[in-house]
DNA sequence: CTGACTTTGGACAGCGCTGCCAAGCGAGCG
DNA sequence: CGCTCGCTTGGCAGCGCTGTCCAAAGTCAG
């Protein structure tokens, strides 16, 4: 490894003391703008960076955070860190990728040594994470500065962005009943991530704005799984009456449903429509293309950097839109 | 921010001096076991992390490597990732994400400008980074170990880790022919990755041991997207005789192929087999599944950590097995 | 019991920066 | 004209570790 230039010989090269060339680094003020020109220039001329390690260990900062991450989605997680990765960098920051297991016992404790370890200036949270109170709780006894992505509409503590998970459901729910349809059965995701729950009130709430009877019996339990979507809309086919439409808590339980459907020949839309939430790539990938809401996903995580990072005290919660697309797995509803 | 105990509160505590901690941190030789207990004792009671700034700066190694990509697969990305974090995890290193534009100009000085600000100890190279002779030969001149994934089959300098293409691709077009298909088209990815001039490569081979001509004509340029799949799948629609079977060089270009196939109501496998290649979850979720090569995208980043951190000289290539996945979007040539 | 060697642990410098304090210097003011 | 003030710059300690060197204690053969 050849050895890489310091601070010191930018400073001799630009003749002025090492203290000045690290002013000039750290943008303060109190340098003649002569002086900061001919920095400059010696330090894009030696292609210099300041050693990360030493400003850490110097300095208050480490410009350095994390995103906790437990979700088996590829989409998910490609996208949340494409967008704070994107705002870390344009702000100086690095951004450390960091997988946990959400049920691990030593979950807390683990989390707080990889914030010493690290000396990490924040942390950004993603579902399941944004929900567990003794994690949050450990930050805040830390003064630990956090950001939760799309932690449901509780206006409750904290840096957050979020969507408006009810509104949403409830927009896609509408649509199917404008075209007609009376039984609509509704695969919910797994219990841990609010965004489920959220998803199931604005289905339930839309049904009931139009009277009709919201029917336990027409929910079925999924955990966001491919699979698990296949399961439940086989269980929903064996039902008679049939729905005539089924809304999934997420694209990939919506491609399964599709997927069973294709099997078991019942078409797609014209006996059968489904909806899906997420505008994953699934839902461009499958055929028919999938009706479903767009959620902002990288979005949502380069608006929680820039929370976390830029932001000001007067706006702690983001919320950010969703649009619904409808393609061509919904149509109307068949006569009866 | 509350304060982190540091070496010497551990040290104090077990009554050792704090250079006999490092050791101990460090599993380095000359220590006593009954000493190594004590110590190790006080530092998981207090749930201590050595400074990860501290040890990089003072000594010869960061424990920090980076990988660089440059893809927009969600798949490809979270699974390469997967598998080098998993191993750098295990072998106490820290992993850098790091998105680059292959196309850039500043793309060499770039990155070792964060080689210098990091102290990064190597580096993981993906396709098609993999394939810039100017980068390769900046990290040799540097001494910085690097380790390349699934860079084709060329013997020729460093780390690497891979499959056979090649192979795989005379496999998965032997099972096509097998099934009696005579027309089979092709549809090939990027110029810039390898990967896709190696498939090109054993469909030939194949299709030539066979006694079938090779035919320019029915391969089809694409760029690895669902888009230029279902381009290329209507160019080839259009042609007379239409091909009974499609290879295409990824996942996402076969379900491309498959949702025209769809669209122009030509039966998938009935009056028309296609092929893809990754096994990506796009494999599965599409309707029918399909055929696909599995490649073992998340050991190729894992064996290449492995290879790079813990690996003997002996062995710089390592060799990883593929699979031929038969599943439902492949079945007889119809009869002509 | 002695000398040479091994094992164990401590002292100290220094990695490349930032934070704090002080010095130099020209301008403004009574 | 002396003094203070504000801007600009430099000096120096020290962040929490590792590397190197050295001292003390233990081990063994002759």
């Amino acid at each position: 490894m050849s050895s890489r230039p310091t601070i010191k010989e930018v400073s001799k090269i630009a003749g002025v003391s090492f203290k000045t060339v690290s002013r000039v680094l750290n943008n303060e003020k109190h340098v003649s703008d002569e002086t900061r020109r001919r920095v400059e220039e010696v330090v894009a001329q030696l292609n210099f960076r300041p050693s990360h390690a030493a400003r850490t260990l110097a300095g208050r900062r480490s410009f350095q955070v994390a995103l906790l991450y437990d979700n088996p989605s590829p989409y998910y997680v490609f996208h949340i860190q494409a967008g704070a990765l994107e705002r870390c960098h344009e702000l100086g920051y690095r951004l450390l990728m960091q997988p946990v297991e959400s049920a691990a016992r030593d979950l807390v404790p683990d989390v707080l040594a990889l914030v010493d370890e690290a000396h990490l200036d924040g942390l950004i949270l993603s579902p399941p994470l944004t929900e567990m109170p003794e994690l949050l709780e450990a930050l805040d006894k830390r003064k630990l500065p956090y950001v939760r992505i799309a932690p449901g509409l509780r206006k409750d503590h904290g840096l957050a962005t979020t969507m408006d998970d009810v509104a949403a459901a409830r927009e896609i729910t509408r649509h199917l009943i404008d075209l007609g349809h009376r039984h609509i059965a509704f695969i919910r995701g797994p219990e841990s991530h609010v965004s489920s729950a959220d998803r199931l009130a604005g289905y339930r709430q839309e049904l009931e704005a139009h009277g009709i009877a919201f029917d336990p019996a027409l929910v079925i339990a999924g955990d966001y799984s491919f699979q698990s979507g296949g399961a439940a809309a086989r269980a929903l086919f064996a039902r008679e009456p049939r729905p005539t439409a089924i809304f999934a808590g997420n694209d990939d339980m919506a491609a399964g449903a599709l997927a069973a459907a294709h099997e078991a020949d019942i078409a797609v839309p014209d006996s059968l429509s489904i909806a899906g939430f997420d505008d994953s790539d699934l839902a461009r990938a499958v055929w028919p293309p999938l009706t479903t809401i767009r959620q902002p996903v990288r979005e949502l995580a380069y608006a929680a950097a820039d929370l976390m990072l830029a932001g000001n005290a007067v706006t702690p919660q983001v919320m950010l839109d969703h649009e619904l697309k409808v393609r061509a797995t919904t149509g109307p509803a068949p006569k009866g």
